[in-house]
RNA sequence: GCGGACGUGGUGGAACUGGUAGACACACGGGACUUAAAAUCCCGAGGGAGGUGACUCCCGUGCGGGUUCGAGUCCCGCCGUCCGCACCA
């Protein structure tokens, strides 16, 4: 028959045209089904979108077409994570106004988004930098504020120097800016503070609760909570004339060593330390020199452990007439417990340092509880001279009434005494520090308070809300344009009309994501959530995105969920039920003689293995391929999801996304690998077209009883339908994709039969192999649907089959038949063979009495349906 | 340093709760069709040895041990790669 080859470019626009024009995807509040919300993490308009983009959206949108097709109520919308530095950064390089380049991109990506067959809901598009959007983050915010979920003080905060700007502890990555790279300094500013810190019991014991998040996510956000359970306890001091000097309040997880404390050291930022180096030069001057090397990350890693002693000492609680120094010490956080330790320098590694390096006594005492006698004296002996310091498990030495304990319980000892004085509590601490919102940027969502001389910090009443962003604003000077403004900041204060002056910082574009899915269940209202809908609508059953959110914005969300629920706009605490995070795409890397990037659609490649080589498409010159990595813009080897929709189409670049790596992993783009995708599109075409006139009529009954060749081929079908719902399921994209080319290649090789019986089946076959592409390839799906004429509906509006059970299980069963482990041979038997005759029948087989060699069979072991194995 | 994940052919990867390792794909080799190429179709293939042959044997899931009738899978100890956190007391 002549074939004529499936032409993606004119059919995917054509059923995308028929998709919106039935408005397939809008997602209705009052439908019957169950309802599933699908989520992928929606994209920053930077202009194009990117191969991430196309794998995220691809992988969501499978589950999106299953799930409608399951019968759900499925919600799927898209919207755009749209404030944000990069406008601005445009604004300053090419004159263009924030707004205007971020809409143009926008209306840009939407595009490329629809050139992809994606099934969303665009009734529902939303943008952060819409005025009708962050109108209602305000109304959160004040709404957050008046709960006392936020907070203002001054706070040493990371300070971008390139973008000006400040950010969160979240964004500071290996010391530089997440987004500019530039090597973050510390400043002390007033700033807006989410009270995120205040959950951190509730947002550490609720992970446990997250069970279809990977373990992965949950272990690194328990790692940024930081859990740690201790004393923290007050220290006698004493000046050196021995006199009472106050207390030095301490915590420490480790106080079972109390024994062994030869020092106590301060944060520079202690107020003690402050306070001595006001009369003590030598003092100030040190802690001006760890403040200049400290504040870099990379520094710290390098310093020493320095210090400098305060002229107090500590004296020890449990040991009379015992006093230690007190240093001021560069490796002391403020910002962690009370900003001072007491120093047990013979189980704690920094501890340990800092007393070699200032020869300062170090004290064992805890040991391994089989050290006994001599083994014990040489390990007390020997200590000092460690490299590492003994934090294993062990018994007290060394230490009093705690001899011989346990660590444990001479915490508990320790704990106690301390109470009973009054002068200690138990306590849990938490490295997780509250969120600094404040940035001094022109493109974020304005903070809708008002400074007033006499009334002091003023919420913009709601009548006056949103605050918008003035558009009259320049971008010739550094910092924040609406600070620059000459009118817009000064109002009159709303209580007492006075001269006043607006808050000129915006939002963190993290809060503006970290609400916009519970926007998107009524995302025109103007009121921030309708209970109504957010309460039919969420959690997001299925979340899909990158692993670089596993904290920031996954952790945010999680935080804003519950402060969402406390001030009345959620009724839950978690908003992602599932969680599904993506791996990278990645390409190869091909650089110049010069070192300089080329990228992929510039270099022509050829021969294969190690005689590999890449030549510069325009010049010829040799090119070195480089290691696989990341997609990104800085190693030009990006490879352009539109130049491949163009050519091969959606259905191509969606199915080879979904095929061969698993979708946790990383993928490597290659032209082979799209080359594959695009034969085998045409293949399922022809496919298609050659078999259809094959099978029977979509009117005809199906057969009472099916023979030999329609039977094989209904069990093919329905057990290719129950791998692939089972792999879709559980988001096991690769293998969905492997059942459907084992189905194809069933199709492929059809005996030559023309009963009826076989009709019937072989229309159903087809009918099953193109619902089961359909989600992926979803063009083909209807282009195949209606080439074989399967029914009036689109395939996209059609059910998704049963399982036949009864088709599943197999009359036989091959199974392994192994001698001491080894398989000799397999034998095919009745699904229901009884053991007897399992063994019987193994026992017969001549590879299997050649293995056995004559010795005699001690044992024959007979798992049904699995394997034989005689031991002899 | 701490925490986590992973390690299977030339490559990406399959293998459900321990039960025929290498499904499926890519790349490759051979053949058919064609004047030729592309496309397509058929065949082959973990490594090694033996046999004319349907076949048979040995080795094989990073390395070394262990548990088990049986281990890619479980346990112990190494090696390597990747990721996260990192002076958090």
């Amino acid at each position: 028959m002549a074939q004529s080859r499936y032409n993606p470019r004119d059919r995917e626009t054509h059923w995308q045209k028929v998709w919106a024009d039935k408005d397939l995807f809008h997602a209705k509040d009052d439908d019957p089904g169950e309802k599933y919300y699908v989520l992928e993490m929606f994209p920053y308009p930077s202009g194009r979108i990117h191969m991430g983009h196309v794998r995220n959206y691809t992988m969501g949108d499978v589950v999106a077409r299953y799930k409608r097709a399951m019968g759900f109520n499925v919600l799927h919308p898209m919207g755009w994570d749209s404030f944000g530095m990069p406008a601005e950064n445009a604004a300053i390089q090419r004159g263009v106004h924030p707004r205007e380049w971020t809409y143009a991109n926008i209306d840009a990506m939407r595009g490329q988004l629809k050139a992809l067959g994606l099934s969303l809901d665009w009734s529902r598009e939303l943008a952060t930098s819409d005025p009708e959007y962050y109108a209602q983050e305000q109304r959160l915010f004040l709404d957050f504020l008046q709960a006392g979920l936020v907070s203002r003080h001054t706070a040493k905060v990371n300070w971008d120097p390139v973008d000006q700007t400040v950010l969160a502890n979240e964004q500071v990555i290996d010391g530089k800016g997440w987004r500019s790279g530039a090597e973050v300094e510390q400043r002390e500013l007033t700033q807006w503070f989410l009270n995120i810190s205040d959950m951190s019991e509730e947002l550490l014991d609720a992970l446990d609760g997250l069970e279809r998040w990977p373990d992965k996510v949950r272990t690194m956000q328990r790692n940024w909570i930081g859990r740690s359970e201790g004393l923290q306890f007050k220290l006698d001091l004493v000046d050196d004339t021995n006199a009472p000097a106050g207390e030095l309040e301490v915590f420490s997880t480790r106080h079972d060593t109390i024994f062994g404390m030869t020092f106590c050291a301060v944060s520079i930022d202690h107020p003690l330390a402050q306070q001595a180096a006001e009369n003590d030069a030598g003092l100030a001057e040190y802690i001006e020199e760890v403040r200049r090397i400290g504040t870099t990350e990379e520094a710290l890693e390098k310093a020493e452990k320095t210090g400098h002693a305060l002229g107090l000492r500590v004296v020890h609680p449990f040991i009379e007439g015992k006093t230690v120094p007190v240093f001021a010490a560069n490796f002391v956080l403020m910002s962690y417990g009370t900003g001072a330790i007491f120093g047990c320098p013979g189980h704690d590694q920094r501890d340990f340092d800092f007393c070699k390096a200032l020869g300062i006594d170090i004290i064992p005492v805890v040991a391994s509880a089989d050290l006994k006698g001599e083994a014990l004296a040489g390990y007390v002996s020997g200590y000092c001279d460690r490299d590492e310091i003994y934090d294993g498990d062990g018994v007290l030495i060394n230490s009093e009434f705690l001899d011989g304990l346990g660590i444990p319980a001479a915490k508990e000892e320790i704990a106690k005494r301390f109470e009973a004085k009054g002068k200690g509590e138990r306590k849990v601490n938490y490295r997780l520090r509250d969120w600094g919102v404040s940035r001094q940027r022109y493109w974020g969502c304005p903070i809708p308070v008002i400074h007033c001389p006499t009334c002091g910090v003023v919420p913009v009443p709601d009548k006056d809300l949103p605050v918008e962003l003035p558009d009259d604003v320049t971008f010739d000077k550094p910092g924040n344009p609406l600070d620059h403004h000459p009118t817009w900041k000064h109002v009159a204060c709303p209580k007492c009309g006075e001269a006043a002056v607006r808050e000129t910082d915006t939002f963190d574009t993290f809060v503006d994501s970290s609400w916009y899915f519970a926007r998107f269940c009524a995302p025109h209202a103007d009121i921030p959530t309708v209970r109504e809908q957010v309460d039919a609508w969420l959690p997001v059953d299925q979340y899909i995105g990158g692993i670089e959110h596993a904290i920031l914005h996954l952790l945010y969300s999680r935080f804003f969920t519950r402060a969402m629920k406390a001030t009345g706009h959620v009724g839950l605490d978690e908003p992602f039920a599932g969680l599904f995070t993506q791996g990278m795409v990645n390409h190869e890397t091909y650089k110049l003689a010069d070192g300089s990037w080329v990228m992929p659609s510039d270099v022509r490649i050829e021969g294969e293995g190690t005689a590999r080589k890449a030549l510069h498409v325009e010049t010829g010159a040799p090119v070195r391929i480089g290691p696989v990595e990341k997609m990104s813009k800085s190693k030009h080897n990006t490879v352009d999801p539109e130049d491949i929709i163009g050519h091969y189409g959606a259905d191509t670049i969606r199915w080879f996304m979904l095929s061969d790596s698993p979708p946790e992993r990383d993928v490597q783009w290659t032209e082979a690998g799209v080359e594959g995708a695009w034969r085998f599109v045409q293949r399922l075409w022809r496919l298609v077209t050659d078999l259809a006139p094959r099978a029977g009529s979509r009117d005809a009954e199906q057969p009472a009883t099916f023979g030999e060749d329609a039977l094989a081929l209904r069990r093919a079908t329905h057990k290719a339908l129950s791998e692939v719902s089972k792999d879709i399921e559980a988001l096991r994209f690769n293998r969905a994709v492997a059942h459907i080319y084992e189905f194809a290649n069933t199709l492929s090789a059809l005996p030559e039969n023309k009963d009826e019986d076989f009709g019937w089946a072989l229309r159903e076959a087809l009918e099953t192999l193109i619902v089961l592409f359909g989600p992926m390839m979803p063009h083909l799906g209807e282009e195949c649907w209606k080439q074989l004429g399967a029914s009036d509906a689109l395939l996209t509006e059609t059910p998704w089959p049963k399982v036949d059970a009864e088709l599943l299980v197999e009359d036989t069963v091959t199974i392994a038949v192994q001698v001491n482990g080894k398989r000799r041979d397999e034998l095919t038997v009745a699904r229901d063979a009884p053991k007897e005759d399992i063994e019987a029948a193994a026992l017969r087989l001549e590879n299997v009495l050649r293995a056995i060699e004559g010795r005699d069979i001690k044992k024959v072991i007979v798992v049904p349906q699995r394997i034989v194995n005689v031991v002899a």
